[in-house]
RNA sequence: GGAGAGGUGGCAGAGCGGUCGAAUGCGGCGGUCUCGAAAACCGUUUCGGGCUUUAGAGUCCGACGGGGGUUCGAAUCCCCCCCUCUCCGCCA
């Protein structure tokens, strides 16, 4: 199994193996929801199997210890240890390894196991599976376009803000050249969206876009959504697909203060996807395209918090697409689409008039603390160490959002109307002609 | 990329292959003293896991960057990897 991440010190950061333990049940109901519990049969095989090596292990490994003291404390008083003792206590230390293989062999492939499972959802989530989510709300009006509607490739090529096809060149499909007003359309963007989120208590952080295996198993990325992430040939390194990953592993190994948290963190980063698997789907403009960038939330919270947390980034990236002049309706994700680490999510869609319907451009997920027991990112609770709870939410997604501007500020001449609070950052008035 | 030095508890910093989870200092926490505080003094202060347990706890195993090895016994010796620092080279 190559690259599988181990964890260190034997400690089984996932699914809480005593949960499993207590309430097999209970969790085998959750992931079935989900999709699959096959697994879990036999993590609970494993994990009886491992701690039946590990109690006679320990033993032995006690034994030897009295052993080794024993014969340490003779030499020490330069008295002779009896014929035959060392070779007992080698003899002891040979028979136990072999029992030692097996209980690193059985812990490696109940971890293995335990790697691929995904979180348990909260019981509100809707059930079912891509087409199933629930719309919660409806904001704004959609606008009407006699003339019709362009969509974002016709408007952006028109005032020279996009070129596909050198893109194309350049770097294949799903790739574009964003130019001139484009720009700065989205330094603006990027710019309102620091200070909107910064207001809200979020430190920006410019993260390392490539990160080590750790951080992407950590963040349930891997396994499950390996397909998905560019690797590099050269070294161990993967470029992120959203900067939730190096903001997530910012912690990661600590044990945080809890009079510190919520700790909160925007992520202003590109982000890189390969997109496999959605051969022919949105092969039009930069509606699903193999980098952009991103400002994205994620709040470190108490197990307590977390759901208020959640409610408080949707609401705040209600925010932005409001501020934006952008119409959009709020789904609640169905959990066969809720993607490994997430226990509950939000999308918001917005209306995109060159698509005629409402598409994804932000979303929020708690994960609870799926990650942070990856990531062993914990907190002290009186004498007890528990995980913390993560989620993360995009404040604002640029490729997408640009096109529900264009979209929908756009004029029948092929201008578009700059919404008001992005011109306090930078942008023109008006993108085009006139 | 080349040469060298080093990675020990929240921090600083000791540690001859033998009882070291680890001296000492600082910090933190609790206490004595005080009207209160400071100072001083006393105590306490890592993390993961197994088993037992009604609680609280008890007990054992593992962890001195990570992994492997030598040994009756490894923080100490050997090998590989990672990281940090210094110098040289290269570079936005």
């Amino acid at each position: 199994m190559p690259g599988l991440v181990t964890f260190r010190g034997g400690g089984t950061p996932l699914l809480d193996l005593r949960l499993i333990r207590r309430d097999p049940d209970l969790v085998r109901a959750a992931l079935a929801r989900r999709g699959d519990a096959g697994a879990l049969d036999d993590v609970l095989a494993l994990d009886a199997e491992c701690r039946g090596l590990r109690a006679e292990v320990e033993e032995r490994r006690a034994e030897s210890t009295r052993m080794a003291k024993e014969i340490g404390a003779l030499k020490k008083q330069g008295q002779d240890v009896p014929a035959g003792q060392e070779d007992a206590a080698r003899a002891l230390r040979e028979r136990t390894a072999a029992d030692e293989d097996r209980l690193r062999d059985a812990e490696a492939r109940r971890d293995v196991l335990m790697l691929g499972l995904p979180n348990i959802a909260e019981d509100a989530a809707p059930d079912g599976g891509e087409d199933d989510a629930v719309e919660v709300r409806v904001v704004g009006e959609i606008p009407a376009f006699p003339e019709g509607a362009k969509d974002h490739v016709e408007i952006a090529e028109g005032f020279g803000g996009l070129d596909l096809e050198r893109a194309a060149r350049t770097s294949g499909s799903r790739f574009a050249y964003l130019m001139g007003p484009l720009v700065r359309l989205q330094m603006a963007l990027v710019s309102y969206a620091v200070e909107v989120v910064s207001s809200e208590g979020f430190t920006p952080v410019i993260p390392p876009v490539l990160v080590r295996e750790e951080a992407l198993v950590g963040t349930g990325f891997f396994p499950a959504d390996r397909s998905a992430v560019y690797a590099t040939a050269d070294d161990d390194l993967f470029l992120v697909g959203t900067s939730e990953v190096p903001l997530a592993a910012l912690h990661q190994d600590e044990i945080l203060d809890e009079a510190d948290l919520p700790l909160r963190y925007a992520g202003i980063s590109s982000c890189f996807r390969r997109e496999a698997g959605a051969a022919g789907r949105d092969t039009r403009g930069i509606f699903r395209v193999h980098q952009f960038d991103k400002v994205e939330m994620f709040s470190f919270t108490t197990p307590e918090e977390s759901s208020a947390e959640h409610l408080r980034i949707l609401g705040i990236e209600e925010r932005i697409l409001q501020d934006l002049g952008i119409p959009y309706r709020v789904v609640d994700v169905a959990v066969g689409d809720l993607g490994a680490s997430a226990a509950r999510k939000f999308d918001c869609e917005a209306w995109m008039p060159g698509q005629g319907r409402y598409r994804e451009v932000t979303s929020c997920s708690n994960c609870t603390d799926y990650q942070a027991r990856r990531l062993r990112a914990r907190t002290k609770r009186g004498k007890e160490t528990i995980p913390v709870h993560t989620l993360n939410g995009t404040a604002v997604a640029v490729g997408r959002t640009l096109i529900a501007i264009l979209e929908n500020h756009q004029r029948p001449d092929g201008s578009v109307v700059v919404p008001e609070c992005l011109r306090a950052h930078g942008a023109p008035e008006v993108l085009g002609p006139s």
